[in-house]
DNA sequence: TAAAAAAACTAACAATTGTTAGTTTGATTG
DNA sequence: CAATCAAACTAACAATTGTTAGTTTTTTTA
């Protein structure tokens, strides 16, 4: 029976997402996604049952669409900085696939009522494995001997913040991206002269 | 006769920078901050105009601030990567003195009502002027011909994500912290075999 | 200490918020 | 074609929003 491209609560969310990278879960009424629908925002209510349903579906399951993937990296990969170059692929691929999304987990998380502490626990889990890894490369002589945080916060932020670029510059497959920011996350960027 | 260290409209900005980076612009509500600062909601307007003007007192302000930096920097430093190492210091002291007002002026920009344009303006302005010694230092041999716009947005993330990562590494001072993390940008996290 | 200025207060407003109840329309199914 | 069900609608609600007007209290000045 069920067999469509796109049921309607999630053409709802997926406006709602739209809209809360534009302006934030806040400054969203039901009535402006509504509006955006071409519908009134007591319809809304046929599908979803609450404003902060919505949120939730958004943020939720791209958290652990994260956790998933880097529980796949950590069993399959080799080297540490390997495993950081399939980090950099998770990234752009769930980035690219829905940067409205990112939006609302890097901007709107805060305002998730029941669900927030399994998102940040579900975050502060990912930074711990990814700091484990780059801790496991410099034990073995991969990663030069840096203080680990400032490495991981640089990593991290980059690829946090790729929601904002990807829409920018979507002449670019993920494929040539992620081996392009590959290379100036892991080599920097000056030339080495020795 | 004006020798205070802090005006009555100054704690009320101060307070509401704090609020705002917990829950974002319009969650906060008037008489959130009035209650924050220990009065009430009308008493604010004894002191600001509207809700308005205090976000943009926190944005301009900063955006102004950044611009000035980069400015004085394009003047006096020689090489791109020695650029580029007082623009991360530009942004560790500015985001050290106000990580409130920093995650306005990231995540409540959007919010800005007369001041968005100009506001918009300074930032591509900012931007464009990195892009500029990015590509300079790539023309002269110092940084290597990999995608500008992947440089430029790398360091850029990274630069204004620092707002998040300064207060929970209060241990590491602003020089440090800059010049490890100018190590990071530049020359990668990698340890080079040749 | 009296006057002036600054900063708080109470009370209220018009608009907007998320949401519910009950009803009508349109499509799908038997 | 009749019945069923999904999905839209209108109308309304109670709460909350930013802000104003007018008043009282507190602090500073002369």
């Amino acid at each position: 029976m069920k067999l469509k491209t796109e049921t309607r609560k999630e053409e709802i969310i997926n406006t709602a997402a739209k809209l809360f990278k534009e302006r934030g879960y806040s400054a969203v009424t039901m009535r402006d996604l509504a509006s955006a629908m071409g519908i009134k925002a007591a319809s809304l209510y046929n599908h979803i049952k609450s404003k902060q349903e919505i949120l939730k579906e958004i943020i939720i399951s791209l958290a652990e669409e994260f956790t998933q993937g880097l529980e796949l990296i950590q069993q399959s990969s080799t080297s540490s900085v390997e495993k950081i170059e399939e980090v950099v692929k998770l990234h752009v691929s769930i980035t690219s696939q829905n940067t409205y999304g990112m939006a609302s987990l890097n901007n709107d998380w805060m305002h998730l009522e029941e669900k927030r502490d399994y998102y940040l626990k579900l975050r502060s889990n990912y930074e711990e494995e990814l700091r484990r890894i780059i801790a496991e490369g410099v034990k073995n002589g991969e990663i030069i001997d840096e203080n680990i945080e400032i490495m991981l916060f640089s990593i991290l932020s980059t690829l946090r913040s790729l929601y904002l670029w990807i829409p920018k510059k979507d002449y670019l497959n993920p494929e040539k991206l992620s081996q392009q920011l590959s290379r100036v996350l892991v080599k920097g960027i000056n030339k080495k002269i020795d």
